[in-house]
Parts: structure tokens; C-alpha cells; sequence
DNA sequence: AAAATAGTGTCTGTCAGACAGTATATC
DNA sequence: GATATACTGTCTGACAGACACTATTTT
């Protein structure tokens, strides 16, 4: 700390103080890794390639959960803070250097992991897939792409003047085309609005084939990732290229936030975001796009 | 965890891990806890009370920043989840056991706290300060509320066709009347766009009576209030008592935003989010105002 | 009547949604 | 020419910003 001169009574204070007194957690960071990624085989030479949201899950080789799915993460070493750890496991498990990373929640219940008293703090990350090297697979280890699905079931809504709940069952769809696995599991969410103010619970149905409590960091994550992009357009250039196409972005926030948009109306709610080049796609069945850059200046207010 | 059954192997695996083999670091929370509260004395039975934004904070009696001012906080206890710590430190300073609380941050960096490994987990709280009851002072504790203000000055710009940066210096400035104690602390926040992506850092730059790195908490936690508030107004209503009027909702608006906003346009934008009760503020030396409520069905979409 | 706040009506320009239409590559 | 994507123009209605205006209470 800067600005700070101990005297030396607070020396003495510190010389004596026992941090290991008091019991103490593990802290480990578990990551989303999100990305657009190629969806199987190109069909027809006339189509666009299908593309699909991807989350980088890693097959655990020991216990607990063993041979289920997890989140890339690991504990805070010493001497790293835990943003470091994050960008750490992140660059571990990608080669990605200069991703999009953000604090996305902590997960502390009590329970959550056999071994014990283990706090994750977990992130979101973005970082586009075409570019990145996965760390290769070996006996012990494994990490696949799965795409993600996200299908929202409201259940119960009761409101009265005063209060009212709402509970919406969300079925998380995972799936790993390549190596033909498909996990499909369901979270709870019980909204609840009493003495005037909101809470918001999540509670795991089942998460067969997910280790830990990690299908709910993973809904969390995916639903605030959504909000973002529902206000502000700038986090979704973290999962594109150098260069990319109108429709490969507009495609990119259809896949996030699940939904068709209008070409020419998307096309103008980026402009700003966005700077022409010269160069252009070639090779598809049908007339080339122009590919654009980033507009850097577009990225501050 | 529910749906998890363990072979008697992973018993076995359990049974010999040992959590304490790698060495982790304490665990707290600090809370930034906002309210809106009358300033000084009413000098004009015609005017309005000038009210504003507040901010609890606490007097450090023990080593280390003994005397400073800091964020109510406090370890993580085992058997507790964080929310709960917080939830716990909240109703311990303020008596309020029903508050928006909100996760804003992690900080773990390394020589943060003199006293060892010890990671933050920082919140946001909304309050209704008119209606708390904060715990009573003694010799060797002390909690106030400190109104805030935050000034920007923009430094250092530069941008390029691939880069840019931008140097933002802020200084915060925490007030408590009463006891006539004014700190003045300045952050500066470093924003890069390099390589595609974003990245934000912030530094002290002074940071006199407050103690640790809280002036770092107190500015990132309060930004993201204001960017939360623009993007949705149901947040404000948690610094609000049941029945308000919408002149002190504008105005909680316009505390936390600092910015005037046009009554009319304002009045338009939080309609469906309020319902007129047959009850008027009385006694005013002017024209008095009706009492709204929260619509409880306008917080859900 | 003066002071001070409470509350409303309306003009304007911007922008998001909807949709129709045009353009241009490859095979 | 068929196919498929690329890209543009424009109508509409909603809404945010600006501002002028009216209303009501106490002293």
C-alpha cells in the first residue's frame, strides 16, 4: 500500500498476529469459456458453415466426480491473485493470452465439493474459438468443446400487491457432437419479490454427468452474459476474429441471445462499431461479404 | 449435492485428502452500504430537506490502519456460505435484515491487507438509511455515514486505428457532517484497448484515512451502481421507503447518476414501476406531494 | 400574494421493429 | 438461370429529451 507508514507499535501488532488461527477455505476459479465454433460438416457448398455457442468443459480424470464434466479452474496459488489464476487456467487450457475475462459470481455453499471447504470464484470468458489451440488430450486429461443450449420453462407465477414469486425451470442442454455426448440438465429458479425487495435462488434438479455444482455457474453465467448483451453490444466482438463478416456477428448475438434478428436493423445498430475494409470473403457459393474490423473508437464513450 | 452417488473407491479418495496440505488464504467480505439520508439541518420550512447519498463506514480501533476509516466487513466463517457472511455483517451494522445486497468484486492482490493472504469479496447494499438503526458507537467502535462524492477528470486519451487508451482520474470525496470529517482520495483508472479486447485497471494514488485498498472498493462498486442504474431503474427503489414520493425517488435518481433529470421525461419512465396511494405527504410549507408504492408486477417481465 | 414544490401536455428528433426490395457471387 | 447470401431503403410507432405551462399548499 502506498501512503502507508506503520509505526512501530503496529510492527509489533503484526509480528504477533496469527492468521493461521482462524480455519480457513481453499479458493479455486472455475471458468465459462465461451466461443463460436463450427457446428459438424459443411452440408452444402452453397451454405454458411452452422455455427454454435461453445463451452469448454474438461473431463475429470480423479475423484470426486470422476469421469463427469467440469468447468476448466483450479485453486489460487500464493502469491497470485485471483484474477491471475483465472487468466492463469485460462491460458492453460487455450493458449488464449488477451481474452475477455470477468468475474461472474462466487459459489461458497457449504457441501458444494466433498473435499471440503472450497470457495470458486467464477468468470465468464470470451474468446474466439477458431484461434485457439485446446490444450492436446492425454490419457488423464480432456477437454472438448460443447455446444449450449439453453430452454426456459416457466413453472409458477403468483403475485399479489404485495409479494409474488416465479419459478422457471431452465433445462441446460450440453453437447459434444464430434464424440456423441449429450448432457441434459435442470436448474430451478425461484424469483421472489416480499418486503419490497427481490431475491434470487438457484437449486440443481439434476445434473447427471456434471461434476460439482457447476451447471448452476454455468446457467448463472450464460444468463448474465445474455443480459450484457442485451446492453451493450461491445462484449460480443471478444468472440470474433481480426476480421469478420456482418452476418458472422449478427450470428453471433443470435446465438447468444437465442433469437432471429433483422438483418438491416442489426446492421445499423452496429455501424458505428464497425470500420469497412477492403478485403472481402471468397469462395462461398454465392456473393462474397465484406469483411470489417473493429471501430476502437467506438469502445469508449 | 443431490443425484451424486459415491462408490466406495471415491469414499476411499476422500477419506484420505487432505485440504490442509496446500497452504489458502483467509476470506472476507466488505460491504459498500449506500443509503440516501438527510444533510444537516433544514434552514428553510419551505424547502425540501437536501438529501444525500451515503456511505457506511467504520473506525478501525485495532492495528492495522488503526484510526482509519474502512468498509464494514468482515472473515468468513466456516459453515458459511459468503452471501451469508454478508447478509450477517449487514444486519450486524445496520439492524436491517431484508437489504439488496449484490456481489461487485474480488480483490485478492497481493500486499493488500499487512496481515497476510487475505481475499476480498466485495458487495453492494441498498438501504433505506431513514429507517436503519445503526449499531450504537463505543470507545472501541464507530460507525458513521459518510455522504459521496465522485469527481472525474479525464487525463491522458489516445487512440489509434489498432489502440487506445484512456487515463481517467477520480477523486473521491466522503464526508460525515456531523463529525466534520472529510477524506479526499484519489484512484485512477487505466483503460487499454489492445490486441481486440479491453482491459481495466485501477491504482491508488492517494488514499489518507482510508484504509487498505477500500478507496479502490468504494469507486468500483459505486461506477457499477451507476451503470446498473442506467441500464435499469429497478435498483433505486431499494434505497426507498414503502410509501415515497416520486420527487424523492427522482432525487435518489439524481444522487446516485449526479446529474439533474427532467421531471416530466422521469415521471414517464418509472409510471408503470409505481401505484398512487390515497395518502399526501403533509406539512410542507408548499404544495404537497402523493405517496406512491412499488408495483410489485412492474419488477418482473 | 409570495414561495416553493407538485404535476401535466405536447413538440421534436432519434431509433428500433418490420418488411420489401435490390445486388452479386458460384455453379 | 438457380441458389444462396449480401446489403439497402423506407415506413411506422414508441419513446427520450426539452420546455412550457398549470396546480396547490403554507405562511
Amino acid at each position: 500500500m502506498s501512503n502507508y507508514n506503520m509505526s512501530a507499535e503496529e510492527k509489533k501488532f503484526l509480528k504477533q498476529y496469527d492468521i493461521t488461527q482462524f480455519e480457513r477455505p481453499s479458493v479455486a476459479t472455475d471458468i465459462a469459456i465461451f466461443s463460436i465454433l463450427r457446428e459438424g460438416e459443411i452440408e452444402n457448398f452453397r451454405k454458411l458453415p452452422k455455427k454454435s455457442l461453445k463451452l469448454l468443459l474438461i473431463k475429470r480424470a480423479n475423484y470426486p466426480y470422476k469421469d463427469c464434466w467440469a468447468l476448466p479452474g483450479g485453486f489460487c496459488r500464493p502469491n497470485e491473485d485471483i484474477y491471475e489464476t483465472a487468466k492463469r487456467e485460462l491460458f492453460e487450457e487455450t493458449n488464449v493470452k488477451n481474452a475477455y475475462l470477468q468475474l461472474s459470481g462466487i459459489f461458497g455453499e457449504i457441501g458444494r465439493d466433498p473435499r471440503g471447504w472450497i470457495i470458486s470464484n467464477t468468470f465468464l470468458a470470451l474468446i474466439d474459438g477458431e484461434q485457439c489451440q485446446l490444450r492436446a488430450g492425454t490419457d488423464a486429461w480432456e477437454a472438448k468443446w460443447f455446444s449450449v443450449d439453453l430452454e426456459k420453462n416457466e413453472k409458477k407465477n403468483e403475485s399479489s400487491e404485495e409479494s409474488a414469486t416465479m419459478e422457471t425451470e431452465y433445462t441446460v442442454t450440453l453437447c459434444c457432437e464430434s464424440d456423441n455426448i449429450s448432457l441434459s440438465v435442470r436448474v430451478m429458479e425461484y424469483k421472489e419479490f416480499r418486503n419490497y425487495h427481490e431475491t434470487v435462488r438457484y437449486e440443481i434438479l439434476d445434473s447427471v454427468g456434471l461434476a460439482f455444482d457447476h451447471v448452476k455457474i454455468i446457467l448463472q453465467t450464460l444468463l448474465s452474459l445474455r443480459k450484457q448483451v442485451e446492453n451493450e453490444a461491445t462484449i460480443v466482438f471478444d468472440l470474433m476474429p481480426e476480421l469478420f463478416t456482418l452476418t458472422q456477428l449478427q450470428n453471433a448475438f443470435e446465438l447468444i441471445l437465442q433469437e432471429k434478428l433483422l438483418t438491416a436493423n442489426f446492421r445499423r445498430k452496429i455501424a458505428d462499431y464497425v470500420i469497412e475494409t477492403e478485403q472481402i470473403i471468397e469462395g462461398a457459393g454465392h456473393r462474397p461479404a465484406k469483411l470489417f474490423k473493429r471501430n476502437v473508437k467506438a469502445f469508449y464513450k
